[in-house]
RNA sequence: GCGCCCGUAGCUCAAUUGGAUAGAGUGUUGGCCUCCGAAGCCAAAGGUUAUGGGUUCGACUCCCGUCGGGCGCACCA
């Protein structure tokens, strides 16, 4: 269990002992009292929020209040010392020994540090990267393929059921154009000279392999045939062989999902027919006509009766037609078949991570999500900006082969995978980031993932220089957690541990929050917190890790510098990047 | 015009989801290699958090207005 969340249930013990003795009224709410650790290390370890939350509600003084808190904290294992400060927080230090207790639980623990049980096992779907099976993966899809990716282990990590889930539109008029594509290309590899690609079908030589492909499985069988005739066929063939290379090109940065939905089975297996009937019969669905959109000017606008969702009664700000006024299905009507589906499957959360340029996806989804669950599931969107692929500050020239893209393919083949994923995690998803293939593998502190490694690194050059200075010295987790952590009694000592303390709580906000990019920042902390003490031990030698006359502080600091190459795994792994020993290069 | 997102150091971005003196990197200035990896570290400097109100013990964070930017705006995917 989280340290602080122990602190925090002292707290509350105090506070209801105080309720019960009559110094307290009854029937306080508790549930904002929180310990935290103090934006300021100087002022303490822990502090609570306690007597200024309470402070009206129990009708005293915050500094009063927190007096007696303090006071009664102090008589707590593990508590050397209280105080009350600003306007009213109570702020604590503990025993040394209470943070060395960390190291031990992280060398126990190792990468599993930092799991949690918040998630209750709750379900949670992650629908990500989700493009069209119309060519191979692009700059343009890996920011959202990362970050969804990322959010997923990171809300496994804190306790969630979670389910990485691809959808893909194999319905429109977009894999059509595709089949015509593959359909020429076909011809091309069975001998015939087809020229250049037409206008309006995609010209990525990538699809000459689909063409050959074909060629090879079905012959001349398509050849002079009716495109009525071949299209269905072809358009089947080429869906599987991009999906097959998007999952090949998703491999290549550690990107599996575990279930792969398409468009055309939510509709042709009745479920899109069945929500309809299922939204009728709620009385949700009406025959109206809307008011033109406020404001716009819009030439082409006639009212028109159309069949409408009064997604207005779940916050939509206006009801949405599900049906066009030919009668055919409305864009938006799959994709509510496709949360339903979702719903029936036990989702209590469906986080969907897309372009920025989907704007209203959410407002569209979650009215919809609301009336098919009856409340009880919840919609989020990740929108993610886009991604500028420069070379040294020079926009990258285009390939030809892939139709114009720069490839995910040509990223990591360039730069590998770590640091793809570690860039794309290294913003907010809602702005703009730079990828520089130079920047990317640059061996400074200008580059974040070399940054972090280096730390990793490091860490490891230490545990080798250990063996070289005592051949026979125990390096298991296990031997090291038996170090006397007493030893690790010097400020640098204890602000990593405390930093390192601080994990559990951040793998639990971020999760909470939805944001895997805090995971990157706070690896990015600790690495600079590991590089400085590092650096002090050349003016200090007091504070070097490995000292030949005092072996018995060597191991607590070998215990110390394990437990931090353990927590920028445990980091990294949840980041999909794998943490190196040596640097080379 | 309406809705959503955003506005933080010269630049690129953080800020433990409402906490105490708003932090990193870059750029500028000055230091640190007989020493576990200088691929690094330390120090100085840089701010009325776009702006005006409000909510409260306390606001970059929540609410309202204004200014500025991005995206989306009946039935097109």
């Amino acid at each position: 269990m989280n340290i602080f969340y122990r602190y925090q249930e002292e707290v509350v013990k105090i506070l209801n002992t105080m309720i019960a003795g009559g110094e307290l009224p009854a029937g306080l709410d508790l549930s904002r009292v929180k310990v935290e650790p103090p934006r300021e290390a100087a002022h303490g370890d822990m502090a609570t929020n306690a007597a200024m939350v309470l402070s009206k509600p129990a009708g005293k003084n915050p500094r009063q209040l927190g007096e007696l808190l303090a006071a009664k904290l102090k008589a707590v294992p593990g508590v050397a010392e209280t105080s009350v400060a600003g306007p009213g927080f109570v702020n604590f230090r503990l025993q040394p020994e209470q943070w060395l207790e960390i190291i031990r639980e992280i060398l126990v623990s190792g990468i599993h540090y930092g799991d949690s049980k918040m998630g209750k096992g709750e379900k949670v779907n992650i629908e990500y990267v989700s493009a069209n099976p119309t060519g191979p993966m692009h700059a343009g899809h890996v920011r959202g393929a990362v970050i969804g990716d990322t959010l997923a282990s990171l809300l496994e990590k804190a306790g969630y059921d979670v389910t990485r889930e691809y959808y893909f539109n194999d319905a429109g008029t977009q894999v059509d154009v595709l089949a015509r594509t593959v359909h020429l290309r076909y011809r091309e590899a069975l001998g015939e000279n087809i020229g250049d690609i037409p206008n309006g079908l995609y010209p990525g030589e990538y699809l000459k392999d689909v063409g050959q492909a074909l060629a090879k499985f079905d012959g001349d069988k398509w050849i002079g045939k009716d495109e009525k005739i071949w299209m269905e066929p072809i358009r089947h063939f080429a869906v599987q062989f991009m999906i097959g290379m998007i999952k090949k090109d998703l491999d290549l940065i550690g990107i599996h999902h575990e279930v792969f939905t398409n468009e055309r089975e939510v509709v042709e297996n009745g479920t899109l027919d069945n929500v309809f009937k299922i939204l009728q019969e709620m009385d949700l669905i009406y025959q109206g006509t809307l008011p033109p959109p406020k404001g716009k000017e819009m030439e082409d606008w006639e009212p028109t009766e159309l069949t409408l969702f009064r997604s207005s009664r779940f916050g939509d700000s206006s009801d949405r037609p599900l049906k066009k006024r030919d009668g055919t299905w409305a864009y938006i009507m799959p994709d509510i078949a496709y949360h339903y589906d979702k719903i029936k499957r036990g989702y209590k959360w469906m986080i969907n991570v897309l372009g920025k340029d989907h704007g209203n996806y959410l407002d569209k989804m979650r009215p919809a999500v609301a009336a098919l669950s009856n409340g009880q599931a919840k919609v989020d969107v990740i929108f993610n900006a886009m991604v500028k692929v420069l070379k040294n500050g020079e926009p990258v020239k285009l390939s030809k082969r892939s139709g114009n893209i720069i490839t995910l393919r040509e990223m990591v083949e360039e730069v590998g995978a770590g640091a793809v994923r570690f860039f794309m995690l290294s913003r907010t998803p809602d702005s703009e980031l730079e990828f520089d293939f130079v920047k990317a593998v640059e061996q400074s502190k200008d580059n974040p993932v070399f940054y972090v490694q280096y730390a990793h690194a490091r860490c490891y050059s230490v545990l080798r220089n250990a063996r070289t200075m005592w051949p026979d010295i125990d390096l298991s987790a296990g031997a090291l957690a038996k170090a006397n952590m007493k030893r690790l009694a010097s400020e640098e000592d204890l602000k990593l541990v405390r930093l390192m303390a601080g994990w559990p709580r951040h793998v639990e906000s971020a999760a909470e929050a939805h944001e895997s990019h805090r995971i990157a920042i706070y690896l990015h902390d600790l690495a600079s917190e590991f590089h400085g003490f590092w650096n002090k031990g050349r003016d200090d030698t007091t504070l070097r890790f490995l000292i030949e006359q005092d072996k018995d502080l060597s191991v607590a600091r070998l215990a110390l510098v394990k437990a931090v190459a353990t927590v920028i795994a445990s980091g990294l792994a949840v980041m999909g990047v794998t943490p190196v020993e040596e640097m080379h290069g």
